[in-house]
DNA sequence: GTCTGTGCAAAACTTTTGCACGGCA
DNA sequence: TGCCGTGCAAAAGTTTTGCACAGAC
């Protein structure tokens, strides 16, 4: 994990080699506040660099080693069949997600930053974890009262 | 949710229309402490019926007719690219997942059951989560001290 | 007959991989 | 030269869909 001080630390990884490609992911995930698909960047890429040389296995590639290296965290929201990412600034996230609306809310802090966990044997040495949250934002609840 | 006294309680829900395929697939999951994925129902649905007339579509179909009606919970384990599904016996489940040998740990209760959780603006209404906590087995750090 | 579930094959979709090329030290 | 990242296409893997048929009521 990378902890920066603020978000105005927040620049091209030193130790992964900058490419024309890689600094323009980058660039979209640092924008980001939300977590991304592959597509989404490729499809951001394809608007904003014209549809020209970018390739989608570049986009994998790229995530792979950002992941690998700790600068990003990769999810799958709703038990979906697509992968989404997102940019860590050090303390991670978590996200109730609408199940009307399918609109992303993120939680205040983490739940579990001063929690005792027990597992079947006590024999588990928890590093990191995953939460999301299920349920119905504000609007759909007014929009539709059975909820 | 669909809420039992006890596991002697598990029979094939009334509200779903019964057919053979449905009958085996959800014996599998009732007999499976674990979650599985669609494939791993398919193969083990060749070894008991021989290698014959079961389609893994009808897998994927009976899967979703279940976890639609809520007796069966979906969800994708470490970020991975296949769906994994559990019998919902009333009360869900969690597992800590080893980072090294992939063992599932159940935990002893879930660590949500009385707690209140706040969204960004405190106005989601939440009804459900998933949790996922990763880390190492007792037998993963005796055999690599490192971790 | 009507309705629903199924097997089979094909398609869709996400992600990975092989390969040749291009840029750069 | 050697190395690494990339584009392109193809492949792999999971999941869905179309269609005709079989079985139940």
């Amino acid at each position: 994990m990378v902890y920066m001080k603020n978000c105005e630390d927040l620049a091209f990884p030193q130790e992964i080699k900058k490419t024309k490609q890689r600094e323009e992911i980058f660039r979209i995930l640092s924008e980001e506040t939300e977590p991304v698909s592959a597509v989404d960047i490729y499809n951001r890429l394809a608007q904003t660099c014209g549809n020209s040389n970018f390739a989608i296995s570049t986009v994998y590639r790229a995530l792979g080693i950002f992941e690998e290296k700790g600068y990003v965290s990769k999810s799958t929201l709703m038990g979906g069949d697509m992968a989404y990412y997102e940019w860590n600034y050090g303390t991670h996230k978590h996200y109730a997600i609408c199940l009307k609306c399918h609109k992303l809310i993120a939680l205040k802090k983490c739940p579990f930053e001063h929690m005792k966990i027990e597992t079947e044997n006590d024999n588990f040495m928890i590093t990191g974890h995953k939460l999301e949250l299920y349920g119905y934002c504000k609007e759909c609840r007014i929009e539709d009262e059975d909820i």
